[in-house]
DNA sequence: CGTGGCATTGATGTAATTCAAAAGACGTGG
DNA sequence: CCACGTCTTTTGAATTACATCAATGCCACG
């Protein structure tokens, strides 16, 4: 949301001042709707298409051999994806909410665009960055955070997302079986953590995917937190890798 | 490091077979030693250059407040980094090796580049491609695998890309409380489960820091695998979100 | 030749998973 | 409209993998 608008249209630096940005890039943008659990980019080739979501939620998952599960992302309005080509093995993206609306750019089309306007490149950059940022605020929580700190986190960047500023209400159009692949937990776990966060009165349901947000310190400091011990840099020296 | 070389020099598809493009990014390149420990891009303001491993071992850290670490990512030669400008909290990056051999590539000037060689804005995007199939890759380890399969990984990993292929010997540079911060277990569990493939005879020690990789096999595979049941999408539809 | 940081190993605790089962939702069709 | 079947959500009890605490051994280095 923010990322797309922001960069597109509030960005004068530019010497050209022609066409704005957000038009050059829809020009060869095709939009298409998804049913609830459609999968996205289907079988046109991974690799081949930057994607941004309009409107609705999309989950990015990864399937392993044994049937685990790992949502690497959740992705809401105005996120782009679709920058691993590598063929990733089971890799799919699908959609959590009936009527989720995905434009499509082929990435032939924008890397051509981009010879002519400077401005994409600086985009796509931005678009890469934020990418990347996510993943890696999603690698410190799972490495990180406890179940309650992982909830906590989770209720508080969807509060924040969903609705574009620090909301009170929010709800979860996703089921508590993708919070859990999304945080890395069992079913069990999650749940067992709203319920101790209600009994708490950090917050209330209002349905059972509809969650307001009574105490957000509440839900930011996890469980205690534990010291570390480190010296300084790393091992003693050896011979550099044949 | 694979990426850079082919993308740079076996990539005759552009019009403009003029200079190699390897050339062209290495003009605006600074190359500067780092010893064992030191920080990378200090002061100059994260965001500003894009950087890549010419030699020796690097570290991507995030520091916690409590003191806990994530090490997001081991930098190996021809590894790109800098990408995350948001000027986040406690982000470093530290030379493992003595004499960590790093370019940095200031964001302006290639974009300035990239105006004139189209072959610039791919080799950024793959370069973008690269970093986020990294992270996802990592999510996966820190999300779904047990300690056994991320030490397990992680020997493989390294085998590999140390060496640019499967190799059996490897040296690793980094201590035991890299290989923990790196994989999110405590040191302990990393020795212990050391110890252990060493007792199954998957590896050998030819010194602390030298391993030798017997059964690849029993690298890959973990612990037990765990079933799990999905019935197909998610949750019933609500309202959408005010 | 001691001192300090790493590495290893053991004993103990605990958070989260797993197993099991009940209670809600929701849709379907009589 | 209600009964029925299927999922989802929730709660409880048992298990376990990993962290934590605590010691000792191990190499460098001064």
């Amino acid at each position: 949301m923010s990322l797309y608008r922001d960069a597109l249209d509030a960005n004068p630096q530019a010497g050209s001042c022609q066409v704005p940005l957000s038009a050059v890039m829809e020009s060869v943008a095709v939009l298409k709707p998804f049913r609830r659990g459609q999968q996205i980019h289907g079988r046109e080739g991974p690799g081949e298409h930057l994607y941004r979501i309009v409107s609705g939620m999309a989950r990015d998952c990864v399937l392993l051999a044994d049937g685990r599960r790992q949502i690497l992302d959740l992705l809401l309005p105005g996120d782009f994806f679709g920058f691993t080509d590598h063929a990733e093995p089971e890799v799919t993206v699908e959609a959590i909410v009936d009527g989720t609306l995905v434009a499509s750019y082929p990435w032939r089309r924008l890397e051509t665009l981009a010879e002519s306007d400077p401005r994409l490149v600086r985009l796509l950059r931005e678009i890469a960055f934020d990418a990347v940022s996510r993943s890696r605020g999603r690698m410190l929580i799972l490495g990180q955070l406890n179940a309650r700190e992982r909830v906590g986190c989770f209720l508080v960047e969807m509060a924040e997302r969903l609705s574009d500023g620090p909301a009170a209400a929010l709800v979860l159009p996703m089921s508590r079986y993708d919070i859990a692949d999304y945080l890395a937990l069992s079913v069990e776990t999650v749940c067992r953590v709203l319920t101790d966060l209600k009994g708490r009165g950090a917050i209330t349901f209002t349905g059972t995917n509809r969650v307001k947000i009574l105490d957000r310190c509440a839900l930011q400091a996890g469980g205690r937190p534990r010291e570390r011990r480190y010296a300084q840099s790393s091992a003693r020296q050896e011979a550099a890798p044949a």
